[in-house]
RNA sequence: CGGAGCGUGGCGCAGCCUGGUAGCGCACCUGUUUUGGGAACAGGGGGUCGGAGGUUCGAAUCCUCUCGCUCCGACCA
C-alpha cells in the first residue's frame, strides 16, 4: 500500500463519529456484526475486555456481601404480567419463544409444539428472581439477601450499535432484597459508590452520579440513581445504574416474610447492573483518532513489546533479552508479551497503537548493546518516546501504567466540565443545542415543571440525564444521550 | 416503526442508465530484496453479483416481490 492517511481511522472524530465509533470497533479487532439481527459477535479482544471487567467487579460485590447465582434464560409470560409497569416498560422489545420443537415441512423445518404458556427471553430478570425470592425468603432472619449474576438479556430494540445497544447484550445484574426501606435506599448507594469507583478507578471514566427524574425511571422503580458519563461528542451516557424498587416487585412477586413483630411484611428490594455498554463508553470517552486508547487496569494487554528484527529467525538474543523482561512484568502482576507475529514491524506497531495497547515497548539491536528499552505510551503518542534502561523500565512500568490512567482520567474530567454549562432559563439551553454546541446542560430543577420545556427537549432530541448529588438535588443535567 | 442510503471474492468499491455470462484497490498465497511510524517488484488463488419470480436467444444490469444491513429520528442498559 502506498500513502497512508494521517490518522490511523478514517473518518476521524470530528468528522463523522458515528463512523469513526464503527472504525475503532473492527480496527481493534473487538467485534464485529453476526448474521443475527441485532446482535453482535464480541471478538476474543473485546470479550477480554469484559472479562478483566468481571475479574476486577465481582471480588468487589463478594466482599460487600452478594452472592453469585445463575437463574434461567427463559421467563413465563405470566411472570411478567404481575408487575404492569414492568410490562409497560419491557413488552415492547420481549423476543418471545412459543414452540419446543422443529418439523421438517414442505420449505423447511416449522416450529412445532406450541407451549402452553410462551416464555419471554430474559429482558431483565426482575420477575424471575422475585419469584425465587419469595420462596427462599421466609423470615426477616433471611435478609438481607444479596443476588447477582454474570449473563446476558435480550431487549428487540429497534436500532442498534455495537456494544452500545444490541438485542443481546451482557451485563451483571444484582437483586438485593431488605427488611426496611432505609437499608434498601443505603443499598443503592453503596453500589452506585461502587459503580463510581470502577468506572473512575478503572475505565477512567468521570461522570456524575445523581437520581433519575421520574421518566427516566426504570419501570417499577421508585428511584433510580445512576452514574452518567459523557462521550466526545458530547452525548451523555449512562454507565451504570441501580433501582430502589420500593415494595413494587415484593408485591407482585410476593416476596414477603415474617417481621420482627412477628407480622406478615413485604420485603423493599433493589436491582442494580452495568453492561458491555461500557466498552462502547471506553471507546467513545478515550479513543482517538488513531483507534483505541485502553485505560491500562482493564487493558487485556497492558505492555508489548515489539522486537524490531531483521530476520525472526536470527535475532540476535533480543527475544532471550525480551523474554526476561517479560518475566519481570509478570512478576508484578502486568500483562506483558512479546509480539512474536510474522509480520513487519511497522505493521505491528500500528496494530498496537489501533488496539489501543498503553505501553508500547521496541527492542532493537540498539536497546540491546546498552540492555535498554525504547518506550511510547499510547495515551501521548510519539512525544512521550523515552529510552530508558531495561531495568529502570521494569521499575517504573507499573508507575507508568498508573499515569497513563491519571492521565486519561484528568482527560474525560476536563472533558465533562468543559462541557457541562450552567443555565438558568428555558432559552439557556435552546440557545445551546440550537448553537450546535456539545455537551450538557445543567438548569435548576424547577424547569422541569415548565411546560414548555418539552417542546425545546423534543426539538433538540434531549432527555433529562440526571439531578447530580453534587447539586443537591437543586440542578437536572440536560443533554443528548445514547 | 417513520425518513435516507446500500446489498457485486475477506474488506472497500466500479460496472447497471445505453442487457452479451465480472473488474479495480486493499487483504491473502509464493519468491526476492526489506523491516526503528503503515515496503517494493514479480508471479498467483479466490466471486455468478442478498433471495425469489418475471421479461429476453441472453440479466449483476430491465420489471415485480422479498430478505437483510447502515445512518438519522422516536424508544431504550
Amino acid at each position: 500500500m502506498g500513502k497512508q492517511p494521517r490518522t490511523a481511522i478514517t473518518p476521524t472524530r470530528e468528522d463523522n463519529f458515528a463512523e469513526w465509533y464503527q472504525q475503532v470497533i473492527k480496527a481493534a479487532d473487538m467485534a464485529e456484526n453476526s448474521p443475527v439481527r441485532g446482535c453482535m459477535i464480541i471478538k476474543p479482544y473485546g470479550f477480554a475486555i469484559w472479562e478483566n471487567m468481571q475479574n476486577t467487579f465481582d471480588p468487589w460485590l463478594k466482599e460487600y456481601g452478594v452472592q453469585n447465582a445463575s437463574f434461567p434464560l427463559l421467563i413465563p409470560l405470566s411472570f411478567l404480567e404481575k408487575e404492569a409497569e414492568h410490562i409497560d416498560g419491557f413488552a415492547k422489545e420481549c423476543a418471545v419463544v412459543t414452540h419446543h420443537r422443529l418439523e421438517v415441512g414442505e420449505n423447511g423445518l416449522v416450529p412445532a409444539g406450541k407451549l402452553e404458556e410462551p416464555y419471554v427471553v430474559r429482558p431483565t430478570s426482575e420477575t424471575i428472581i422475585g419469584d425465587a425470592m419469595s420462596r427462599w425468603i421466609q423470615s426477616y432472619r433471611d435478609l438481607p439477601m444479596k443476588l447477582n449474576q454474570w449473563g446476558n438479556v435480550m431487549r428487540w430494540e429497534m436500532r442498534t450499535r455495537m456494544f452500545l445497544r444490541t438485542s443481546e447484550f451482557f451485563w451483571h445484574e444484582g437483586h438485593n432484597a431488605f427488611e426496611t426501606p432505609e437499608e434498601a435506599k443505603e443499598d443503592c448507594l453503596t453500589i452506585l459508590d461502587m459503580y463510581e469507583k470502577f468506572f473512575k478507578e478503572h475505565l477512567a471514566f468521570s461522570g456524575y452520579k445523581g437520581v433519575k427524574t421520574p421518566e427516566e425511571r426504570f419501570p417499577g422503580a421508585k428511584e433510580t440513581y445512576a452514574f452518567e458519563s459523557i462521550m466526545q461528542d458530547g452525548k451523555a451516557l449512562q454507565a451504570a445504574t441501580t433501582h430502589d424498587l420500593g415494595q413494587t416487585f415484593s408485591r407482585s412477586c410476593g416476596i414477603n416474610f415474617q417481621g420482627r413483630s412477628e407480622k406478615e411484611e413485604f420485603a423493599y428490594t433493589t436491582s442494580w447492573a452495568f453492561s458491555t455498554r461500557a466498552i462502547g463508553g471506553m471507546i467513545m470517552i478515550h479513543g482517538d483518532d488513531d483507534g483505541m486508547v485502553m485505560p491500562p487496569r482493564i487493558a487485556p494487554q497492558q505492555i508489548v513489546i515489539l522486537p524490531v528484527v531483521k530476520n525472526i529467525d536470527e535475532d540476535g538474543g533480543i527475544f532471550d533479552f525480551a523474554q526476561k523482561m517479560v518475566d519481570e512484568l509478570k512478576k508484578q502482576g502486568l500483562h506483558a508479551h512479546i509480539d512474536k507475529r510474522d509480520m513487519r514491524t511497522p505493521d505491528k506497531m500500528w496494530d498496537a497503537i489501533k488496539k489501543g495497547i498503553p505501553l508500547r515497548v521496541e527492542i532493537g539491536n540498539r536497546e540491546l548493546e546498552n540492555k535498554e528499552v525504547t518506550f511510547v505510551r499510547r495515551d501521548l503518542g510519539r512525544p512521550s518516546k523515552e529510552t530508558i534502561s531495561a531495568d529502570a523500565f521494569v521499575e517504573r512500568a507499573q508507575g507508568l501504567l498508573d499515569q497513563i490512567h491519571d492521565t486519561m482520567l484528568e482527560r474525560s474530567e476536563t472533558f465533562r466540565d468543559e462541557h457541562t454549562v450552567n443555565g438558568t432559563t428555558l432559552s439557556d439551553i435552546d440557545d445551546f443545542f440550537k448553537a450546535d454546541r456539545i455537551g450538557l446542560v445543567r438548569v435548576p430543577v424547577a424547569l422541569l415543571n415548565d411546560d414548555k420545556l418539552e417542546a425545546v427537549m423534543k426539538a433538540h432530541a434531549l432527555s433529562t440525564r440526571c439531578m447530580p448529588f453534587e447539586d443537591e438535588g437543586q440542578k437536572v443535567l440536560i443533554g443528548k444521550a445514547y
